[in-house]
DNA sequence: GTAAAAATTGACAGAGCGTCAATAATTGAC
DNA sequence: GTCAATTATTGACGCTCTGTCAATTTTTAC
């Protein structure tokens, strides 16, 4: 649609350049070290230049938090239409997040970043306009997953005829969103997990999604070994796919 | 036991000075408005006295942080002890969960810059210590609510008759920490829950909770409606006393 | 009362941030 | 191809915060 000159491609160019660099910076020495000095030294520009830009280093660990988002956004996606049954395609989400925090590391580790309250407090509104749509599609996607599954009939809905439940879909969404992220957290700052008797926090977090979806009643309700073995089948399936992906994204 | 002279005592007075006047700063204006400098002026010291006290401001932000997770596992305490079932001393604890991020706000705040990576590891192997041992301490309390419903019979356990879940002790308490932990955070850091549809976040996550238990074959078994009044219930008991521990902790 | 120990002070060097006037490069009209 | 207008680049500068330390004051112990 636009016509970009070729200074404009230049600068773009530039600006995946800039990421590109305090990528490295930021995952192994942290956000002291990312200073704006040190980018444009490297890249052998001058400082004023950086700051054309981005405003600030807070933009450029947003702007690469973005990126990380669309890459689990993308995963999700391809977890989603899966050929199977809503349920099982859930299970599949939960899947890509393994997927995700596992194999794609540097980017679970720098989406962390836009939880730290100076640095998204300090980007701009559409930056962070940008990492809401982003955070609310995967959102969508997994509401889209349990309205198929009140659709269907595999999941009774909370006005319906089963009385085990009482959430929305969003609510659910929220539970499992909220379990899983929780573990993430929880397995990636707390390296004592070990030590408390968490053996294999992944493990742990299948079991207690299935214990919910179970909960939620939504058919097929699995035993929890029955469970973990097709959690593993799948697994198999997708993994080519979220390969795939991962090497797109880059 | 420690005979403290009258200097030691007005040293150690001024700590807790130190702290009483950063911790507004840093909850109302953020890190990176809490300078050793501010903090100097207002207390009318020199930055050096400050510097004294506390080698940065990192850990004057761990130091108000581990007085906040001291006032999380207060509560714990309180609700574990309760002369109740250990189904329905573990729903205490969620009150208290409930409590911490409703009522004690500031702490709830304070308690989450310990996540950042600068803070946490720019601070003292000693306070880190403190800080985890708090954490462990909170964990051991559920974990032993746990044991005794296995002990008491009311929770099957993993190696015994009931194959309905195959979880450790300590998983349990994985799952019910992660869920609770991840709600709390999603709440808190994203303003636009009501807006996926989320409305009531606490309740939904008292449903998560339960259904967890109950999948957990955890007796008694409650139906969701049956639950969310019991909780109500007790969270009429259990307030005053938290209230109370809240007062002291002042 | 006094000497040793401990605490306090604030000036200072160092580092990063973000700005901006000066300079250089690019563009487009003729 | 030239030149004025536009756009991009540069790095020195002022500012703020950090953490240190030698000098000074206060406290302690005898």
């Amino acid at each position: 649609m636009v016509e970009l000159t070729r200074k404009q491609r230049e600068i773009e160019q530039r600006t995946r350049e800039i990421l590109r660099v305090a990528k490295p910076i930021l995952l192994r020495e942290g956000l002291h070290a990312l200073t704006m000095d040190r980018v444009a030294a490297q890249m052998q520009y001058a400082k004023g230049t950086i700051y054309n830009h981005f405003p600030h280093k807070e933009e450029i660990v947003l702007a690469l938090a973005f990126d990380a988002m669309r890459l689990r956004r993308a995963l999700f996606q391809a977890a989603a239409v899966e050929d199977i049954s809503s349920r099982e395609r859930m299970m599949c989400i939960g899947l890509a997040c393994e997927y995700y925090t596992q194999h794609c590391r540097e980017e679970f580790q720098v989406e962390q970043w836009i939880r730290h309250a100076n640095i998204w407090d300090k980007s701009s509104a559409a930056r962070q306009e940008c990492i809401r749509e982003c955070e609310a599609g995967c959102m969508e996607l997994v509401a889209g997953l349990v309205r198929d599954g009140i659709q269907s009939g595999d999941l009774p809905s909370l006005d319906g005829d089963s009385p085990g439940h009482a959430l929305s879909p969003e609510e659910m969404v929220f539970g499992l969103w909220s379990i899983t992220f929780g573990s993430q957290i929880l397995s990636s700052s707390s390296p004592s997990l070990p030590a408390l008797g968490v053996m294999d926090p992944i493990r742990s977090t299948r079991v207690h999604c299935c214990t919910l979806l179970n909960g939620f009643g939504w058919r097929p309700i699995y035993p929890v070994d029955a469970y973990l073995l097709r959690v593993e089948q799948f697994a198999e399936t997708v993994l080519p796919k979220f390969q795939a992906i991962q090497r797109d994204h880059a």
